[in-house]
DNA sequence: ACAGGACCTG
DNA sequence: CAGGTCCTGT
């Protein structure tokens, strides 16, 4: 396969990609790192208690009996989603959901009510009780600390603009990184943070850096309150998980004893018919999403400037796709899902489905698709350098839940929302849009998926002869589509004169491009594997030669291309598989 | 853009 | 029968 250099994409895009990566990183919010930054924490949860000595105020104690009473009225009523309930809010803030649930209803298969082993539905017991009583002590002191701190910027100089809005102060300070009152800092320490896991100890080498704002009284104060704030926090998390694993045999669930086998033992998954289904490293909001998914595959000009050989996306035997374990892995992030009644409390209050999707449908990035009649005509063998791929620019960023409000505590329960590892595994007997969104992100990889292999990456889903032909479905009427495409701009080009195939390209740039992007990645949410635009210049050249040699009069003249391009499939990269990868889309 | 259905094939 | 394409309807 000797591809023309033609084919490489132009350096600025490349750039342009990868400082998108970076500021992506930097933007993201650090949640989730500031989860794995406190689980493998071995400090012994000390008792929380002593924090309160820290107010020392009677007012707290009033406030502490009042959250007791509160948990003691959760843990006495009933589980607060029945799915019947949860039903009816999903189809009336959700139609596309509840269109979905009616097709669904229309299958023979009986869509019965959820399954019952996923804890929610049974009543809270004795431990439960105690790690709610926790964490709801610990968010209050939180709380607290976080009016000290907030008090005590108002006074320092930059305190105008923090005044105008301490509500969302608040939850910033839960989304980003909580414990930099400073922007400047913040910013700084979320780059320090990229990817890596920084010690809580430097924070004190960060307030050194800190330029000078305010009082050194006052500055003092917030170091301390920040300290604090950090050492609450870390024991929130630190404690809930210790309950949760130290809780009486009976609380756990299968799955968690096979966190603690997996965490205590490092491999050896019990099911191996799933192969590593489960095996989803816990750090997975973390991992960046513009790098290219293939393991070991270097993303920059180096990649491209080279020609592009075919280890850039490993051609892989069918349904075959090899575990690129990341090595971080110990404890499957289905084993935290016990949570899951505590998520889906928290989810109904920030208003997201109780699938954890929010449901709010994301936003999507129609500037990037609308173009004008000229731009459609453009080839797509042109090279267009001053036309960068505008639908790369992260629109979505800004979109970010900013949640229906919940006016009472946003910020805290969005905090510990996203403390709690975000894993709820629902196994669900429908497909949802999120499910059809990750199919077509798969479709960059592989064309025709075997069942069993869709079984493998959507773990979440209960298949059934219905769901899987659903979704054979949708492959099929994805490749259609890519088809149509391929032969529309293959005949395009031989009517425009062009004779040799090897002229014919696919690049990020090309027309046919954005329209098989907006089609399987809408909302750009994916970087579009190289090896999809290789698949893709090879089908365009195939309907190039086919039609143009006139083979298209035999009414099966596709067929041999089809052939060709079912052996092209390639690995699906391990993020693919897990099962909140939707989630995790919307999320950011 | 998706689903349903007819029809073909191994 | 599973899985594929093609056509059609919404």
């Amino acid at each position: 396969m000797d591809l023309p250099p033609v084919l490489l994409s132009p350096q600025s895009q490349t750039g342009s990609h990868l400082a998108e990566t970076c500021m992506e990183r930097e933007r993201s919010p650090p949640t989730a790192e500031l989860a794995r930054d406190s689980f493998p924490s071995d400090q012994v949860p000390s008792s929380s208690l002593t924090d309160t000595d820290w107010f020392g105020d009677e007012h707290i104690q009033a406030k502490r009996a009042r959250v007791e009473t509160i948990v003691r009225g959760m843990c006495l009523s009933p589980s607060p989603m029945v799915p019947g309930s949860a039903r009816a809010k999903e189809s009336s803030c959700c139609p596309e959901i509840a269109r979905e649930r009616k097709r669904k209803q229309s299958l023979p298969t009986h869509q019965g009510p959820l399954k019952s082993g996923l804890g929610w539905d049974c009543g809270p017991k004795k431990g439960e009780t105690r790690v709610k009583e926790q964490l709801n002590l610990l968010k209050q002191q939180l709380r607290h600390l976080q009016e000290h701190v907030l008090q005590a910027t108002e006074q320092g100089p930059g305190g105008a603009e923090q005044r105008s809005s301490p509500r969302a102060k608040q939850r910033n300070s839960f989304l980003s990184s909580p414990w930099t009152v400073d922007s400047k800092v913040h910013q700084r320490s979320n780059k320090d943070t990229c990817g890596a896991v920084k010690p809580r100890t430097a924070e004190v080498h960060q307030q050194a850096e800190e330029p000078v704002l305010r009082p050194s009284g006052a500055r003092a104060l917030v170091e301390a309150l920040r300290k604090e704030l950090n050492r609450a926090v870390s024991q929130a998390v630190d404690s809930v998980l210790q309950q949760m694993l130290l809780d009486p045999p009976g609380h756990l669930t299968r799955q968690e004893l096979s966190c603690q086998r997996l965490a205590s033992e490092g491999r050896n998954h019990p099911s191996p018919p799933q192969r590593s289904a489960h095996k989803e490293p816990l750090a997975l909001a973390t991992l960046p999403r513009r790098v290219p998914p293939q393991a070991g595959v270097p993303l920059g000009s180096s990649s491209l400037a080279t020609p592009l050989d075919p280890p850039m996306c490993p051609v892989s035997p069918r349904a075959v796709p090899k575990p690129h374990q990341n090595p971080l892995t110990n404890c499957p992030l289905t084993a935290v899902s016990s949570h899951i009644w505590e998520n889906q409390i928290l989810s109904q209050l920030l208003g997201r489905g109780p699938n954890g999707h929010w449901s709010g449908s994301p936003q999507q990035d129609s500037s990037s698709q609308s173009h004008t009649s000229a731009e459609s005509a453009q080839q797509p063998w042109v090279l267009s350098q001053q036309q960068l791929p505008l639908s790369f620019t992260s629109v979505r960023l800004e979109s970010r839940p900013l949640l229906p409000s919940v006016k009472m505590e946003q910020g805290v329960l969005q905090g510990v929302a996203d403390m709690i590892p975000f894993s709820s595994i629902h196994i669900q007997e429908g497909l949802s849009p999120g499910h059809l969104k990750k199919a077509k992100l798969m479709f960059f990889f592989t064309r025709y998926p075997s069942s069993s292999l869709l079984k493998a990456y959507f773990p979440d889903v209960q298949f059934n002869r219905c769901i899987t032909s659903q979704m054979i479905k949708w492959f099929s009427n994805f490749r259609e589509f890519y088809y149509i495409q391929m032969e529309k701009y293959a005949r395009q080009a031989i009517s425009d004169g062009v004779t040799n195939p090897k002229m014919l390209t696919v690049l990020r740039d090309s027309e046919i491009f954005r329209v098989l992007n907006a089609h399987y990645n809408k909302g750009n949410d994916f970087e579009v594997p190289d090896c999809f635009l290789e698949i893709a210049t090879l089908t365009l050249q195939e309907f190039f030669r086919a039609v143009s040699a006139g083979k298209d009069t035999d009414p099966s003249w596709k067929k041999p291309i089809y052939k060709i391009i079912s052996k092209l499939d390639s690995d699906i990269p391990e993020i693919l598989k897990s099962s909140n990868y939707p989630q995790e889309l919307f999320r950011n």
